[in-house]
DNA sequence: GTAGGGTTAG
């Protein structure tokens, strides 16, 4: 009887003709017969055609066992239930019918099928029901049904119970929503630790940390002692504040609390003395925890991949592993980052065969930045394959994979591959439009890059600064000068430093040097410490032969205690690194290396190449005015 | 019932 119950859903929901209908009889069906067998052994080996048939069967499964007084069984099945909202929607493993049988399961509340059957009287609730409810609402991450058993609680007639209340609390704050957590922190009769840490937890979690840290002293007011949740909490809280002040203040409160050698606290420590670069305190708290696990590796590594210190990062990469740690998703992240900001591609190709030998999926977490590293270390087409291997992608896959071919140029494969991810539903953020209005404005894809701009309102991204800005160098750098200034004109903010210095290198590019003095000028007002539009303003003087305005400026960067950096680059060959900087000639080579480049340069100019000295004025000579252009010279 | 570590742009 089972097994034909069980043929019969699966062949109808594999079948063209499947309906609604049809499978309410099957699940008909399989009510009827599915209390004779084990029910999860079955739905296993018939293998079905997706999670969805099997989530159908659970559902009728719940109702049966429950009808027949088996709450632990319904409980059993309840958990594994996956007929929430979407989630197997997403990876496109659904027929259509069984996308319209969730949808429609979705608003008869059929995930919710217990809180009918409660109502009909079938099952008495308690607390333990409505807590696991909750549970699984909270690790789904369902707002809308967790209200939902919120509300199906206050109607109860079950009284005030502070553990309900605290997994509620965690619930919303979990969810993302702290205004209806905080509502019910504030309104509840009593509360114990747990109800502070969570409310703590959730301000921490959700980037409001002057909120987490504003109830620690509150908290010590009404007399109630933190736990180690309540300091892992405030220092992550603390890790994100103005200053350090606030996580050096709970660091005192651990030690007398007695929590220092707890490993949750400890590495919460590390991290947060990390980020506010107290390398030294950071690493005695490290050397003198007692128990280390990953994430206190991880908080050190990551210190070092933000601070660019690749070689320091990976010491400790080799480190942790000596010490008998396994690298997880987040040392791998970091890793990565750390060898694309020192450009050491090959140590990166290392830890990349070292994850793929020691097992690690390709996920996302640390794909991005291994996709990242590639396209920053020059190679597009390793950056394109980590991304076609990706198990899941998320929006950061995309942006990552955009800024690769921006950065290579490839503005049509940017546009291409931004449609792509529109088409199949990934929602791009406000990094995504900065993505792809970047590779449009560098590939001279104006038109595209206008379009993509207006698109934004469709998705509701609200423009920032840096939206304008790339708006600005797409008009200026196709010499839109005008319709440039009308952007800044228009916008609703006020212009920038940033805004000008695009407006202002479109100008230099594009030889307007009444525009581009105004710009230089405004941009140098609001921010007088870069010595790059010093730079350009005094080139733009010097094309036009206002020699003494360029002194001027030139005067003006000693005062404010300005140097161009000098020009550097860097050639490796095998593991050596040749470095050149301006006005130097130390390369052993040198005289080679001059000749070479002779070489190359008269090739450069049978192409083509026209080089532009207009601003090199202080050099009365064509042939050296242009030599001033090829070589590093300040 | 409450906890810590990662990535994309500029």
């Amino acid at each position: 009887m089972l097994i034909r119950a069980l043929q019969y859903v699966q062949s109808a929901s594999s079948s063209r003709s499947f309906s609604s209908n049809a499978l309410v009889e099957a699940i008909k069906h399989v009510e009827i017969g599915i209390l004779s067998g084990n029910y999860q052994e079955h739905i296993h080996r018939r293998g079905f055609s997706s999670p969805c048939a099997g989530n159908m069967c659970t559902v009728a499964f719940i109702s049966t066992s429950t009808k027949k007084g088996l709450t632990t069984s319904a409980f059993e099945a309840f958990s594994k239930l996956e007929i929430f909202g979407d989630s197997k929607e997403g990876n496109g493993s659904c027929t259509i019918q069984e996308k319209d049988y969730l949808r429609e399961s979705q608003n008869s509340k059929a995930g919710l099928y217990i809180l009918d059957l409660i109502d009909q009287g079938s099952i008495k609730p308690g607390y333990t029901l409505y807590n696991k409810l909750l549970k699984k609402c909270t690790q789904l991450g369902k707002l809308r049904e967790g209200r939902m058993v919120h509300e199906h609680f206050l109607k109860s007639k079950l009284n005030f119970d502070l553990f309900t209340l605290n997994t509620i609390i965690n619930m919303y704050t979990k969810c993302g929503n702290l205004d209806d957590a905080k509502k019910i922190f504030d309104e509840m009769p009593c509360r114990d630790m747990v109800t502070w840490t969570a409310l703590i937890t959730g301000y921490s979690q959700n980037g409001r940390p002057e909120e987490a840290l504003a109830l620690f002293p509150q908290m010590i007011k009404v007399g109630l002692e933190p736990n180690q949740f309540t300091f892992a909490s405030l220092l992550k809280a603390s890790g994100s504040a103005a200053t350090d002040k606030p996580g050096r203040q709970v660091h005192g409160f651990v030690v007398k609390c007695g929590y220092s050698s707890d490993v949750y606290v400890a590495s919460s420590l590390v991290d947060t003395y990390a980020r506010f670069d107290r390398i030294k305190e950071a690493q005695l708290v490290f050397d003198r925890m007692l128990r280390k696990n990953e994430v206190s590796w991880n908080a050190l590594i990551a210190f070092y991949a933000r601070k660019g210190e690749g070689g320091d990062a990976l010491k400790m990469f080799w480190r942790m592993q000596s010490e008998g740690f396994k690298p997880t998703h987040f040392t791998y992240a970091s890793v990565f980052k750390a060898c694309a900001s020192t450009e050491s591609l090959e140590q990166g190709k290392w830890v990349h065969a070292h994850m793929l030998k020691s097992g690690g999926k390709l996920i996302a977490f640390a794909g991005n930045t291994l996709l990242d590293m590639y396209a920053k270390a020059g190679s597009i087409e390793d950056a394109r394959k980590i991304f076609d291997r990706l198990e899941n992608r998320d929006v950061v896959s995309w942006n990552s994979m955009l800024t690769g071919f921006a950065q290579h140029g490839q503005a049509r494969e940017a546009a291409e591959r931004f449609e792509e991810m529109l088409k199949i539903g990934v929602l791009p953020n406000f990094i995504t439009f900065l993505c792809v209005l970047t590779a449009c404005s560098h590939g001279g894809l104006v038109n595209e890059g206008l379009y993509y701009y207006e698109l934004m309102k469709k998705y509701n991204v609200e423009p920032h600064v840096d939206h304008y800005v790339t708006k600005v160098d797409l008009l200026g750098r196709a010499g839109l000068l005008n319709e440039a200034v009308d952007v800044i004109k228009e916008m609703p903010i006020e212009p920038t430093s940033a805004i000008w210095g695009a407006l202002l290198s479109a100008c230099s590019m594009h030889k307007n040097t009444e525009l581009g003095i105004f710009a230089g000028e405004r941009c140098i007002e609001l921010n007088p410490t870069d010595s790059g539009p010093h730079m350009i303003l005094s080139n733009i003087y010097a094309s036009v032969g206002r020699l003494s305005d360029v002194a001027r400026v030139r005067k003006r960067m000693r005062e404010i205690g300005l140097k161009k950096e000098p020009g550097i680059s860097w050639v490796k060959t095998g593991n050596t690194d040749h470095v050149f900087v301006a006005n130097d000639d130390a390369h052993p080579l040198n005289v080679e290396i001059r000749k070479m480049w002779g070489k190359v340069s008269e090739k450069i100019k049978q192409a083509g190449y026209v080089p532009d000295t207009s601003h090199v004025l202080v050099f009365t000579d064509q042939q050296e005015r242009e030599a001033r252009l090829q070589v590093h010279r300040s």
